[in-house]
DNA sequence: AAGAATGTTATGTA
DNA sequence: CTACATAACATTCT
């Protein structure tokens, strides 16, 4: 069986990182087996991720592309890994453990001319060492649209998704509605700051946690799916126990407390 | 068991 | 060009 190394460990957040796991490369089934015979033999030299896409560069110039998009998911198994099961798109077989990832939108092998632009489609992420702060900044200040559908354009801000948006926005007290131009450049960057720090935290615990362990009175690794969110999918405010609206904004539902983060 | 969901893209409209 | 809406895709969970 030919081999190279992989190093795996999705965050179901959606804004993966890893940790370590030395892996061979095995018979992948289904969209994407062609390129991926091709994968077999090389090394696995880096894992890159721009916002929500995830690049494994391998030596040889192949670049396995995955975007989990809403489902797409990393399982591990042991060895001997049983029978795929739904929709697996790659399998990476190591000594221990193995990997099936099923239902992803994306999982492409491609070469560095199209990682660019894949790339030049995508804005700042606030967790790559490269990110831009400032125009991030300019962008948002400069838009007429709400900042609720802002922070869904990944061409702006590359990363955040659905929950991110809403819980940002409250910790920052703006309402999804604000035209973006009418923020001020510190409400823009108190976003990105607050942002930044969520997505990190969402890589250290693969898991999103927004609140503050000091208000929450218990550790991060010891919160419960209800006590790791402000107001996403709540009912009630946890700050001014008020009613927590929804609605429909850039596509997506969002949820805001229309008290504390009230519309200028 | 229908429907929503931690998402993107292609296409059409104003 | 911008902004926005809609549909299509894929899977899991309630």
């Amino acid at each position: 069986m030919p081999e190279g190394h992989t190093i795996h460990r999705i965050a179901r957040d959606q804004t993966p990182r890893f940790c370590d796991q030395r892996l061979r490369v095995s018979s992948p089934q289904g969209r994407f087996a062609d390129g991926a015979a091709e994968l077999n033999g090389r090394i696995l030299r880096e894992i890159e991720a721009h916002g929500k896409h995830l690049f494994y560069h391998w030596s040889g110039r192949r670049i396995l592309h995955v975007h989990l998009g809403l489902y797409g998911r990393f399982r591990r198994h042991s060895v001997p890994a049983p029978e795929p099961r739904g929709a697996v798109r790659a399998r990476v077989l190591g000594r221990e453990h193995a990997f099936d990832l099923n239902g992803p939108t994306a999982c492409d092998v491609i070469e560095e001319a199209e990682m660019e632009r894949i790339r030049s489609r995508l804005g700042q992420d606030p967790l790559r060492d490269d990110a831009d702060p400032g125009a991030a900044i300019e962008r948002i200040i400069r838009s007429r649209a709400a900042i609720g559908r802002l922070l869904l354009d990944q061409s702006v801000i590359a990363g955040v998704g659905n929950i991110f948006r809403a819980e940002a926005l409250f910790v920052c007290g703006i309402h999804p509605e604000q035209p973006c131009n009418r923020l001020g450049p510190e409400q823009a960057e108190s976003l990105w700051d607050t942002l930044a720090s969520m997505l990190r935290i969402g890589v250290r615990y693969n898991r999103i946690i927004t609140t503050d362990p000091e208000d929450v009175g218990k550790p991060r690794s010891r919160m419960t799916r209800d006590e790791r969110l402000h107001v996403y999918k709540k009912d009630r405010c946890p700050r001014c126990s008020g009613v927590v609206s929804s609605w429909d904004c850039g596509a997506r539902t969002v949820y805001a407390c229309e008290a504390c983060q009230r519309q200028a």
